[in-house]
DNA sequence: TATTGTTATACTCTATAACTATA
DNA sequence: TATAGTTATAGAGTATAACAATA
């Protein structure tokens, strides 16, 4: 637009030529959708580099969790819980299941549900997983007061349905 | 865990029995990652109701944004912008082209480069795009007050490196 | 030599549909 | 009939590697 026919005449410049000077973002930077974006990419970096050497999802992470907190759990009940299909959660239970860390018991109440537990190595994990996840959290919330923190945390709670 | 051995002698009732019940969600709901993560899916399903009949993810959003702000920018300032891989902006440009949006034009300064600039109905269809996103932020916004909106904003801003 | 855009390829995550075994 | 789990398959989104054209 500003190469060919009316060169240096602009106020903004064109900035497909030069490669160095910042994009103008326009409306992207007021609003809110664009913004968590960006604050869950930079979490989820941070989380890559520093809980786990990387090889763990924050959904599987989610998953111990629950695991951890309702022994016997059904897959469907994840499912529902974490807003994936229950056919998503077996590849996520078998994973978990080939590398030691949950195991699927069959319920003797409802023969059709695989309860999951956690394996005490998964505890174990689980244990240094939860330590490694604070001190990644902290670098985050070390950014902001106690009072801001709370805040955040409230507001954040009222954008989910 | 409870349902051989020791029936009833928990005081936390085993999930994995009834599928009724609500799970014990841990450590998970004081989690900025966690909750962040809720957020923007929220925020994503409401986004994919009310923008654009569901035909469009919020980066190729950005991406119109982006070309519209910045007429002639490079494919690869805006595979760094929104911090994928150029060979991945190949594909979106594509799409958007392929639907008339925006055109490539090679650049007579850099002849490596191919701007990037919005079609006339690109423009056409990017301010009725802006207009459902007014909305769609508003059902967010309007769920506090404009002095927690800011603050939301602030601190979601200190979490983006 | 380095950079821009492109193609080919593969991987991850997820959904859909069809199936089984139980209820 | 309905539900829990599974398998097979496909789609979206992305990355990596190799390449051509240009700087």
């Amino acid at each position: 637009m500003a190469e060919n026919e009316r060169k240096p005449v602009r106020q903004r410049k064109a900035s497909g030529d030069t490669g160095i000077e910042s994009l103008d973002l326009g409306i992207l930077p007021g609003l809110l959708g664009y913004n968590i974006r960006l604050a869950q990419m930079a979490i989820w970096r941070d989380f890559q580099r520093s809980v786990s050497n990387g090889d763990l999802r924050p959904g599987l992470f989610s998953l111990l969790v629950l695991a951890s907190h309702n022994p016997g759990v059904a897959q469907i009940q994840l499912a529902r819980q974490l807003a994936i299909d229950k056919a998503s959660v077996v590849a996520l239970i078998d994973r978990l299941e080939r590398v030691g860390l949950i195991t699927r018991r069959r319920s003797p109440v409802d023969r059709r549900r695989q309860g999951i537990y956690l394996t005490a190595e998964g505890n174990k994990r689980l244990r240094a997983l939860k330590r490694e996840m604070a001190l990644h959290e902290k670098r985050f919330i070390d950014r902001m007061s106690q009072a801001e923190y709370e805040t955040l945390l409230t507001l954040l709670k009222r954008l989910q349905d």
